[in-house]
DNA sequence: CTGTGTGCAAACACTTTGCAGGTGT
DNA sequence: ACACCTGCAAAGTGTTTGCACACAG
């Protein structure tokens, strides 16, 4: 059984082509991606609509997670191992660079914030933009 | 001349009653508004386009910062007496309430966050997400 | 075998572009 | 008067929904 089989059976995910080929294209690239990206990825007869189902189904699942954009689309990432169905452990920061334009999850956590009385947090979306090390 | 007027010729737009329009409901709204807000608090007989553009041409002169959502969409919200046509200062967190749905610029600074070696930061987006003083 | 995933068609929503005419300065 | 803004039409792009069939477990 492959890798990718394995992974989709940890999040209680039937092992189907498209979904491995979907996974393929998230462990070949270290950045996130956009649903555009990906189905530039696929094979061009691949279905656009089960693509956005796929995507939905690993969001759901914890397989990926959102990755936020600053032109305001979203992005998808692979989750670290701390990261189950059970739950998410977030904490990192994403680095957009304006040159290459890749976004990609840092091993940086986000501070704790001091929020003013009677607001909780809960989630924590931080992205830096700039110039990355192989754009510098 | 009303303030709406005034605070449109520091930016140096013109002034017509469409922008006055929707400058009014920034000014109405302490929260962050994305196109559909606002397309929903204009008459209904606004033209969907110059809204478009009208945003877009606030944006670019500055009078108003983008404000990211989790669900990949963009809202805008006006900027402080920091900004101008010149330059911008926003260094503030964004905070959106997973009850009321609305996000909101709270006046705590972003913390400076330690990058990896050969990272510029230029930009920086905190999105945090919670429950709000309104709704806790 | 059964429930879930896929592919297709179509509807729907969002955003952009071009142009003719109107309006602020 | 001139440059810019607006409204309309149309095209382009992105996303969702419903349904019949295929397939993994």
């Amino acid at each position: 059984m492959s890798h990718s089989d394995h992974l989709l059976k940890n999040f209680d995910l039937r092992s189907t082509p498209g979904r491995q080929e979907v996974l393929q294209i998230f462990l070949k690239n270290s950045h996130a991606l956009s649903h555009g990206d990906i189905e530039r990825s696929m094979p061009k007869d691949f279905d656009r609509v089960t693509l956005y189902r796929t995507l939905k189904t690993f969001l759901d699942k914890g397989l990926v997670h959102k990755v936020l954009d600053d032109e305001g689309g979203l992005k998808y990432a692979l989750c670290n191992n701390n990261c189950s169905t059970q739950g998410h452990h977030h904490n990192h920061v994403h680095f957009k660079c304006t040159i290459c334009g890749q976004t990609s999850c840092l091993d940086v956590e986000i501070p704790g914030i001091k929020l003013p009385k009677g607001y909780k947090s809960v989630e924590t979306n931080l992205l830096i933009q700039g110039t990355c090390v192989n754009c510098a």
